[in-house]
DNA sequence: GCGGTTAATTGATCCAGATCATGGAAAGGT
DNA sequence: ACCTTTCCATGATCTGGATCAATTAACCGC
């Protein structure tokens, strides 16, 4: 029905200097974690840093793989993947510049649990795990930031357990758009616009389902006036009707 | 069929003097995260601790009450729980002593996300949250380590995301039974005892399912000798048997 | 613009597991 | 011992969503 534009969403475009080491520094000081170190410090973690670009849909590292850094997305969209045997995959997370992702600690955890993708074109940041466990040591300001945003991960994915253990689809997908409408949502003249190419497989994958139920509840959404959406793009236009799916009946 | 003697799981037999001020340096010492601290250290950060005993069943607190504190259990487990509507619980956490829960961050989590409840009889101890994250600004390896739990609980929880996704009925309960058996399996007489009283609710608060289906999946378990079941316990008598049906055929 | 490729839609069928319903058996209290 | 309560087992039925199968629509490179 009516006609359909092509998609909203920004192309990330990566030029090499938005990775360059001159605007490294000012990446990290964006961070949260590192937020209130003085300059001098940041100057001095800043070193222990390198750079890397990906094309969009590039692994940056796959499960399994021997795990050995942490990552901080400086530019565009990272999400991380866990596999099964056919093309099963489940997302855990999508993550925006600013956030980690990779390996904390030193011990056990021989091997990345999950592969993490770049879901556009990206630029990442990164360190050798023992490196970041030391300024761990020395700022201890700066753990307790990261065991903050680790611990609100946990609850997160605690809610995301409860949802695949009593919510039906539909509900789990309307709950799904509002949340990365609340982190990747931006005001458009269509709606609220997630700023993030998403296919209806992807939010197959974050929400446990298939992509024929995903694109079929999309489907109903789209009729019912509750988002506009097109081919790997998607925006809320009924901010409370989706939260009234969304929402349980208490 | 046959004869099933009573449960061969301990009662957990709280007395009092199991949490008095006289034991709780010792069990703090055991705590994984406090493992290391010098002694003087210990019996400072001893006096900042509480302890209370729970009947079992009986809730800690509830989610939605304001968060102020951390537990640690001492003696007895508690589970870690998720209501929804109409009884329809999910169990996100089954903790042994030594293990942490509650309140770790003074920011946000101005209220618990989910309920604790003693699962036996059990004690534990427990700290302002403020005063504990002085602690762990004091001792950045405490900290780290406490990172280094909540991380790994995270993989964890991420793994049960996929298992909900992807696993059948069957496949979820054999993996959380081995779990189980890892994590509290004492060696019997029967088999590899699950050493907490477990009915056929609990797992299916556990696996995401009805208590008539984590039944008749128990009932073929046992049919086929992979366990041996009671009421309100469980001992594994095929390891292999059980890992096989957990395993995916990658 | 045009053709090829990939994403999305939509229909038809099927099944794992939820739901409804009932009987039986083990523990616990008095 | 008896009664009560809670837990467990199992049959019968129903259904949300998976699976199978085409078709259509949007984007991309040339």
């Amino acid at each position: 029905m009516s006609e359909r534009r092509k998609s909203p969403v920004d192309a990330e475009s990566i030029t090499p200097q938005m990775c360059s080491t001159d605007v490294r520094l000012e990446v990290l000081s964006r961070v949260p974690f590192f937020a209130g170190l003085a300059d001098e410090d940041l100057r001095r973690i800043n070193r222990l840093f390198r750079e890397q670009g990906f094309a969009s849909g590039e692994a940056i590292y796959f499960a399994g793989d021997p795990a050995a850094r942490l990552y901080v997305v400086a530019e565009g969209k990272v999400k991380l993947m866990r596999h099964t045997w056919a093309g099963k995959d489940v997302m855990l997370d999508m993550l925006a510049p600013g956030e980690f992702f990779g390996s904390l600690s030193t011990l056990r955890h021989d091997q990345y649990p999950d592969t993490a993708q770049s879901q556009t074109a990206a630029c990442v940041l990164s360190i050798e795990s023992e490196e970041f466990r030391d300024i761990l040591k020395d700022y201890p300001q700066v753990a307790l930031k990261v065991l903050d945003i680790t611990s609100e991960r946990l609850k997160s994915a605690h809610e995301t357990i409860r949802q695949l253990s009593v919510f039906s689809v539909e509900r789990r997908i309307a709950h799904t758009l509002l949340k990365l409408g609340e982190k990747l949502g931006q005001q458009d003249k269509v709606g609220l616009l997630i700023q993030v190419p998403l296919s209806r497989d992807d939010l197959a994958e974050m929400t446990g389902t298939t992509t024929e139920s995903a694109s079929r509840v999309m489907s109903q959404f789209q009729k019912d006036g509750l988002i506009e959406s097109g081919r790997q793009w998607v925006a809320i236009t009924d901010l409370e009707g989706l939260e009234s799916i969304a929402q349980e009946d208490i």
